[in-house]
DNA sequence: GCAATTTGACCCCT
DNA sequence: AGGGGTCAAATTGC
């Protein structure tokens, strides 16, 4: 890929992300003043927006020639090596990775959250020490497993004690009555607590909602347990797991170019910033960080690159 | 005593 | 061959 190209997409890119950026901070402002559908752009216009922002990031993002080009930037390193005199594996592309796979025969998304509550009643069933992970990944099963419920779910913590975050894969969907799977939780930006959001109805409902009577599978040191109220105020990204609302395609785009992202880098440290994009995305304010973040990062990451 | 978690071993996939 | 995912016996907590 010549530099011309090079520098035209990411400029690009970078304009993709800004203008998401603008249209999410007056999308924040209009959701302050609680106007629906006056002023000069409407809510659905700044939404969809940011949708298409998304939407051309990606598809700059993962062209061929970006994929081929970032490609052999991600094989650098053992190329590099083997420069170097020392011993090369077979390396035919970078999907060649010992026990990197993920299970094709299950639907699978990824979400990043402060929290790993979900509302859903999960069994711990393993946990693993993770190469070049910093702590270990735990694997949980639907509650309900006896009554034929396949869900399954895997947390794996990001960052350190106090500034948790979590990757947590979710693979097949619930069958059993857990809880309404169209159900989700969100956190209400002016008062930071949880509310219920119900995809099932064309209007969104709120329902105030007690996080602590939520119950959860996952065990606890007692002294996180007394800070369950500081999880409360962390905020929740929630995805719909049925893309029953087209405006939260947005999440699932980004959880596609997190994905992306994660085939070309694969450097522990990155991962835990990929973990601040999603995490952030969840309210107005945040979500501008993210842009931020994004953009900022990806010039950085594309130096390196490039 | 029962249910949930832990953890070493084994299996599967690349 | 080696890393991730799952199993199942042992352990722990209520």
């Amino acid at each position: 890929m010549d530099e011309t190209s090079t520098t035209n997409m990411r400029k690009t890119m970078i304009g993709e992300l800004i203008r998401g950026r603008d249209c999410t901070s007056k999308l924040l402002n209009q959701l302050n003043r609680r106007i629906v559908d006056g002023g000069p752009e409407s809510t659905e216009d700044l939404v969809m927006k940011v949708i298409r922002s998304f939407s051309n990031s990606l598809s700059t993002f993962s062209s061929p020639a970006t994929t081929a080009y970032v490609g052999s930037a991600c094989i650098d390193d053992r190329t590099r090596k083997s420069d170097q005199g020392e011993k090369k594996p077979a390396l035919t592309t970078v999907k060649d990775r010992r026990g990197c796979y993920k299970r094709k025969t299950e639907d699978s998304r990824v979400e990043i959250a402060k929290t790993y509550e979900d509302g859903y009643v999960w069994r711990k069933y393993g946990q693993k020490e993770i190469l070049h992970a910093k702590f270990p990944r735990c694997y949980y099963r639907c509650t309900h497993k006896d009554e034929g419920c396949k869900a399954l779910r895997q947390v794996q913590q990001l960052e350190e004690y106090g500034s948790e975050k979590y990757r947590i894969t979710y693979i097949g969907s619930h069958t059993c009555q857990n809880m309404n799977k169209n159900t989700q939780m969100f956190l209400a930006p002016e008062d930071h607590s949880f509310f219920l959001i119900n995809f099932e109805d064309s209007g969104i409902k709120h329902t105030p909602s007690s996080f602590s009577n939520i119950t959860n599978g996952h065990t606890m040191p007692s002294n996180k347990q007394q800070d369950d109220s500081k999880a409360q105020s962390s905020y929740y990204l929630a995805s719909s797991s049925q893309g029953t609302s087209s405006n939260f395609g947005s999440e699932d785009m980004i959880t596609d170019l997190e994905l992306s992202y994660d085939d070309i880098f694969k450097d522990d440290d990155l991962c835990a910033e990929r973990g601040n994009y999603l995490a952030s995305s969840s309210q107005g304010a945040s979500s501008n960080y993210m842009w931020e973040d994004m953009i900022t990062d990806l010039e950085l990451s594309y130096d390196d690159i490039f």
